[in-house]
RNA sequence: CCAGAGGGAGCCGGACGGUUAGGCAACGGUCUGUAAAACCGUUUAAAGUAGGUUCAACUCCUAUCCUCUGGA
């Protein structure tokens, strides 16, 4: 039974999917992606979709911005694409730079998953302050709550979780080890040292908008609201200033002023910026500490040459 | 040339005659249904320059340089 999966993570703008692309015409492969943003149709601009020509890329473009997902989702749709992709003797490659999705994948332990949002408890919890919740949380599991950091402590989302997860009965908490665990599984990570990866960054964000960004998102506001779950992505958030403020010179029957206009447009472009620049240190932090991954660091010369070196020698053992 | 406003950390910037401003950035971290999310920690750093008043000056005074705005 053919049972390889090839992941290939890191952090954002370091080139993942034109690696993974090659790897997949070598190998007789599909693309799976392993990015929380890209799921959402019509965003493409501002989460920096590709569209490989010639190469299937699965999970993308699953779901309308107006939609909720989750790790749970993804985790479910993700085995069966992954299984789907190897009937037919393929080679699935996860891509993408969203560690929890992808270790939901590759990592047997995540055993809560079935337990699902109680949107009651959530709808109330929403209105109580962290203490409050810290106390129902300490009540409910004392162990549990000396053992939260730092900063899950003060997390109020992360509290309602585990509330959550306490107070749903134990037998709802299924193991999805049988799923996963046999997978046959090369994990290689793409890194680069992080001045690197934020020139790389700010010149996509330029490229970004000459490629009509602006345009896009007025065509997601025609029919999503800023408060939909799709349109909470940072790149999306960053750009809002920009279009409140045309609305607002609108409303008071202006024609909005070309000079304001460009000067919030560029600290909106600063602060989408800034935003991908964290993105790119929480991503590196987390394969970096919790994926095991083999890692190449793109910046230096030749770093592909290794790859294909390894990926010929899993793909051809047994 | 005149008048006004202002010069502070990599950037923005509130207050104040004495005590950590704050925010952003940067750096490190947390992670079991929002993860491009949410949350935590770190930064032993400043006052344009030269004087003066004062026990004490970023703060008050004088000179000087620079920037911005308005007017010739």
């Amino acid at each position: 039974m053919f049972n390889k999966l090839l992941v290939i993570s890191g952090p954002t703008a370091t080139g993942k999917t034109d690696l993974a692309v090659k790897l997949a015409q070598k190998y007789n492969g599909e693309l799976v992606s392993g990015d929380s943003c890209q799921i959402y149709k019509g965003m493409d601009i501002g989460t920096g979709k590709d569209q490989p020509s010639g190469t299937p890329i699965h999970l993308i473009d699953i779901i309308t911005p107006d939609q909720k997902f989750s790790v749970a989702d993804f985790q479910k749709i993700g085995l069966e694409t992954i299984k789907e992709i190897q009937s037919r003797g393929k080679l699935p490659i996860l891509v993408g730079c969203s560690g929890f999705y992808i270790d939901s994948l590759i990592n047997p332990n995540y055993n809560t998953f079935s337990i699902k949002p109680n949107k009651i408890l959530r709808f109330i919890f929403k209105y109580l302050s962290l203490g409050t919740l810290q106390k129902i949380y300490k009540f409910l599991d004392k162990d549990g709550f000396f053992k939260l950091n730092h900063s899950d402590i003060n997390n109020h989302y992360r509290l309602t979780r585990k509330i959550e997860i306490k107070f749903s009965s134990l037998k709802n908490i299924e193991n999805c080890k049988l799923k996963i665990e046999n997978f046959d599984l090369l994990h290689l990570s793409l890194t680069a040292p992080l001045d690197f990866l934020y020139q790389r960054i700010d010149a996509r964000v330029n490229k970004r908008m000459k490629i009509g960004f602006l345009d896009e998102i007025e065509k997601l506001l025609k029919k999503y609201k800023w408060t939909d779950p799709g349109m909470q992505i940072a790149a999306y958030q960053c750009l809002k200033p920009y279009f409140d403020n045309n609305k607002v010179s609108l409303f008071k029957g202006k024609v909005p002023s070309k000079v304001e206009g460009q000067r919030v447009l560029s600290s909106c472009l600063q602060s989408w910026s800034y935003a991908e620049h964290s993105d790119a240190r929480r991503q590196t932090c987390w394969f970096k500490t919790k994926s095991g991954a083999i890692f190449f660091d793109i910046s230096k010369d030749n770093f592909d040459k290794s790859i294909f070196r390894l990926v010929d020698k899993w793909y051809n053992k047994s």
